[in-house]
DNA sequence: CATGGGATTGACT
DNA sequence: GTCAATCCCATGC
């Protein structure tokens, strides 16, 4: 399947997604995703694989680690601290558990219906909007339904670059709020950009770069 | 079947 | 800086 996104560029198709999962967290950013009538650009992404023990997908396959284990350029989405949706790209081959975590987008459009369903006021910051991987499936309506779904042809589409997105100055660091595995710096995210979950590097020339 | 722990966020001290 | 909310599911009895 080809389908269209919004702006008219295919969707990211299977084979994008079926390589290593560190390629395809480094490509995504710069991406775009769009979800009932709202689209970002990616600016932040993770990598998790079967292989160590941050990911869901280390215990093996179970219900609820099934979506992982299955066919790549799926929607796998999972509720976290009973609250929140997470949003991944499942990645590699078939049979292979890996997934990148879509951590934060800078708001191309549907803003508005993004701010309704943060229920956020029309003064709110947009940089508010999609600077977390809970607050932006809030922002995109995208629920628990959508897992498994295609992201080339389903209600969750990821398109290419645009244009401008060509080349993003893109720096990698360790993961956020793991506790197993802390140590693989399998984070990506755009060097500067204000709509990353973190101050990203850290905002002052304090000692902190080495916390997380 | 009971329990415990989150790939987080927002409110509060 | 601290902390609670809240639910899915993996694990162990």
């Amino acid at each position: 399947m080809c389908a269209a996104t919004l702006d008219g560029s295919p969707a990211l198709t299977a084979a994008f997604y079926e390589r290593p999962v560190l390629e395809v967290a480094r490509e995504l950013i710069g991406c775009t995703v769009e979800h009932a009538g709202a689209a970002g650009v990616i600016v932040e992404t993770e990598a998790y694989h079967d292989s160590e023990p941050a990911c869901h997908a280390f215990v093996g396959v179970t219900p609820r680690t099934r979506t992982l284990f299955g066919a790549p350029g799926r929607a796998y989405v999972y509720r976290s601290y009973g609250i929140h949706a997470m949003l991944n790209a499942v990645c590699e081959p078939e049979g292979v558990g890996a997934a990148v975590l879509i951590r934060a987008l800078e708001p191309l459009s549907g803003i508005e219906s993004m701010r309704a369903r943060r229920g956020l006021a029309e003064t709110a910051r947009v940089e508010e909007l999609c600077s977390g991987p809970g607050k932006l499936a809030q922002a995109l309506g995208v629920t628990l339904e959508q897992n498994a779904s295609s992201l080339s042809s389903g209600p969750v589409r990821i398109g290419p670059r645009p244009p401008e997105w060509a080349d993003p100055p893109i720096l990698d660091g360790v993961r956020v709020g793991i506790s197993r595995a802390v140590e693989l710096r399998w984070r990506f995210c755009v060097a500067g950009n204000r709509n990353v979950s973190r101050p990203w590097p850290p905002a002052s020339g304090r000692a902190d770069a080495a916390r997380r």
